[in-house]
DNA sequence: AAATAATAAATAGTAATACTATCATTATTT
DNA sequence: AAATAATGATAGTATTACTATTTATTATTT
């Protein structure tokens, strides 16, 4: 069988919408592994044109700056991520599993891209957060950014992981901030372990179990502490 | 008494010493205000000659690029951090409050400038840390900036830090990847309070109290689980 | 099938950014 | 007082981040 999953995107995140387009699509396709390449600071609408093989002024039809450009891929990935999760949670009965499949499912490096995603890499697009996930909200505008919902599957998929956390324990009391915590870890850990492992305690080489044991030990342990002494 | 901090700088950050000028100390003072001000991405040599009044030409005798005066003012930070670490803990003997007092430090906003710092503001540096901190290591220099020992304060605190932790519980498996998770969330979880308060438990408008608890929860709670029997 | 309208692409251009080079002018050191 | 170093002033280049206008292509109407 073979599934195809199309994902709504915020139409704040683009001028004309790219899906709608071949041109459109190989603006992000190429986009995306371009920015992951060279690195968001060095790449320009100019460079990826040539990839492209077509217009500067092409690409800003399609996207106001690259900003924008790489808020699309990014919330891109969180909602499929989201997806992810809803379908492989759907039929788990255990919190304790179903909290554990969404660690693995954050951290875990896509290898056969799982599901057909149309034009966007599942493999690149999880590249593209580790590098560069937290440059899509660390800017003056987050503030506007945030109004226009840009940031809502990120948001919707750390309330989700808030929900079950709070199902595991509802006496918890930071459900939302351990869940961030959670999603931002898995991404900066594994770049520590890549870049500057002193941060870690992950030889460089070894697959990505160790960051996931590491991510269950700091939920279940703060999740199966009796909560009642302290304030 | 009025305590001088001097912090040795890696001199790879810079091609001439902004300590040892007046316009240096004006470039750095200024430099770190402005990019708070208008953010590292609007930032430019050029904006900050016009409020330096000099030329951009001068600063580029001082620094090679905007990406190394980042640098400079983060490690400068976390430098100065280490050594407010290294003074408070000094003469306390219970490890846990050690490890309460480091979160304290990395986590509460410096108000009264406690110590003189020269021409760096401590709060400015904070403020800096939390917007642009993760910029001065996400980008394709990584490696080679680490290799030039630029990430050394960082990863210097980190190591201080995960020393405790052993001292705390030396059974504890993970004490690198757990010091620099409560390294990255004191500010990652300040600035989502602030800008993406979904993202936490934290009502927007109070102290910073609640991210102390948070982050003792997840470090103390870590560290009391008895850890012998998975794997 | 021809004419018209709508859309996309190509071309050209501008202001700002990220630098580098040169030379004159002050300070500072010897 | 001469030598040296730091700063300032000026200019210049390649690239970036756009915008506007014109031209070509495609779709729609008559």
């Amino acid at each position: 069988m073979q599934l195809e999953v199309r994902i709504k995107m915020n139409d704040k995140l683009f001028l004309r919408n790219p899906e709608e387009s071949a041109l459109g699509k190989r603006i992000v396709k190429q986009g995306l592994s371009l920015i992951n390449k060279i690195g968001f600071e060095n790449f320009t609408f100019k460079k990826l044109a040539i990839e492209v093989n077509t217009t500067e002024a092409s690409i800003y039809r399609y996207y106001e700056n690259k900003h924008k450009l790489l808020v699309y891929l990014i919330t891109w990935y969180w909602s499929f991520l989201e997806y992810k999760v809803i379908f492989s949670i759907n039929n788990i009965m255990d919190t304790e599993l179903k909290l554990k499949m969404i660690i693995k499912l954050i951290t875990e490096e896509p290898t056969n891209e799982t599901v057909n995603t149309d034009f966007i890499s599942e493999f690149e697009s999880y590249k593209l957060v580790i590098w560069e996930g937290s440059k899509s909200y660390l800017t003056r505008n987050v503030s506007k950014d945030n109004k226009d919902r840009l940031f809502k599957p990120y948001k919707d998929l750390c309330e989700r992981f808030s929900i079950i956390i709070k199902e595991y324990n509802p006496k918890y009391k930071y459900p939302h901030s351990l869940a961030s915590t959670i999603l931002e870890m898995a991404h900066s850990q594994k770049f520590f372990k890549q870049n500057l492992p002193a941060l870690t305690d992950f030889p460089k080489e070894t697959d990505d179990k160790k960051i996931i044991l590491f991510l269950e030990s700091i939920l279940f342990s703060s999740l199966n502490v009796s909560q009642s002494k302290k304030d």
